[in-house]
DNA sequence: TCAAAAGTGTTGGAGCTACACCCATGG
DNA sequence: CCATGGGTGTAGCTCCAACACTTTTGA
């Protein structure tokens, strides 16, 4: 944390003592759109990277913290008023020197998931805000290209040992629907039976909705609805399968 | 990352515009003692917290990353000049207005595992520095208690899906001794044969050291020893015990 | 010959994968 | 009555926790 080094301790404080460092928040919220996983990417309007896409984020004000900037931003670049319940993961920092050509920048990274896309009103001061297909965001302004694969090896990590994979869906949600936030940022397909088992047996991780149901693909069964439960931590967790394929 | 947001674009870059940050490194520097879990912490000189431990740390430099500030520090604390290849963690970046009551100060927070733990020589700046046990340690300076529970939490459970136990082990170790790394950092009692047997099931994880073999106890069947293999994640996992006990 | 620590074998049960099958709804 | 999606049942297999047992050393 706090001065407690040499230059700190070492004599009386001035603010201006030490090379002065913008503090920045970036943000990858990424959502599900038509069975794929998309970003909010904003259009830079000037140099450097004038034209390109980049990660909206902005600077700290003097008076809240990383989160706090980190929710202003979000309402300001998609007008959601609803973000004090979203969940935002805090990803890391990224300090490496002329990682912004212009002057020295530590940039607090976190991720975002949102249920619905509603499509974002260019406000505040961006160009234009999109969303953009998770594969065709490529190549973005500064090292956003990095960030924003650390954001997706983040969540696909966490959705098998947390609840997090609800973020995705709307307050009530159906199994199918659950389902599909894990094949489409696992990107491989489950069985359908066995993950409603492996749902329904985790304590506190939905929670049904007495007597409610609904139509999905405008055919079949409705399905049946649920909440979010309590749960935080899943055990047993819900690995993905496994990584490693049989020999070719 | 950098300014796209409406302060940065909006018009001339001038580095004082902004409110300066002060940003620096908090280090949990972790090690193990006699079979429990030890941290490395300084006394603080002056105000605030005058007479407290805290965690070591300091400024970042203009020219360096936090990562590089975080080796320097530790460098300076413990003395080591091994410095290059350990394994430093990143945990988060603590930035409430007010964790520091001086000035602003940003705080990107990181974890290091140590395998043999030297005493520091108090190099540097700190008055002292000391290993003391984790249990031993609160309360300590500023919002560091909440730093250290969130490095230990951290690398808990990033012993179960990755090679990270290595870290706490000399060179060539045991598969005893890298079983008490598992029990002492999460405090509960594993099957030796089970151990054994997961951790040789799991390639890259370790290597073995043809024809080595140490006693460890002073008596009994000396020990194969064994390296840290390549692999950095573990398939399967090594799943600690299930936290929830059946009930009372 | 005993204690201590490393290392091997084995068994019974839990849990999971991969299916087949039934239900409800719209066209 | 067929297609579509939700929901249930189950056989077989894999894996693993638990514990008995053997091996190698120092005292």
């Amino acid at each position: 944390m706090a001065g407690h080094g040499a230059a700190a301790d070492a004599g009386d404080y001035d603010k201006h003592a030490h090379e002065p460092f913008a503090v920045t928040v970036d943000l990858a919220v990424l959502t599900l759109r038509a069975g794929a996983l998309h970003v909010l990417l904003v259009e830079r309007g000037q140099e450097p990277y004038a034209g390109r896409w980049a990660l909206p984020g902005g600077f700290l004000l003097p008076e809240e913290s990383a989160e706090s900037a980190a929710r202003r931003e979000l309402a300001e670049e998609t007008g959601l008023d609803e973000v004090a319940g979203l969940h935002l993961e805090q990803l890391r920092t990224y300090s490496e020197p002329g990682r912004d050509p212009r002057m020295r920048v530590v940039s607090v990274a976190f991720a975002c998931l949102l249920p619905e896309a509603p499509e974002p009103r260019g406000g505040g001061d961006a160009a234009e805000a999109r969303w953009v297909p998770y594969d065709a965001a490529r190549p973005l302004a500064f090292d956003h290209d990095r960030i924003l694969a650390d954001a997706r090896e983040r969540v696909g990590a966490k959705l098998e040992y947390t609840g997090l994979a609800t973020a995705f869906c709307p307050a009530e949600f159906t199994l199918g629907e659950l389902q599909q936030v894990y094949e489409t940022v696992w990107g491989t397909p489950l069985d359908r039976p066995n993950f409603r088992r492996k749902i329904l047996a985790t304590p506190g991780f939905v929670e049904p909705v007495p007597g409610a149901a609904r139509l999905t693909g405008g055919r079949g069964k409705p399905a049946a609805l649920y909440r979010a439960g309590p749960a935080t931590a899943l055990h047993p967790p819900l690995l993905r399968p496994s990584r490693e394929g049989r020999p070719a």
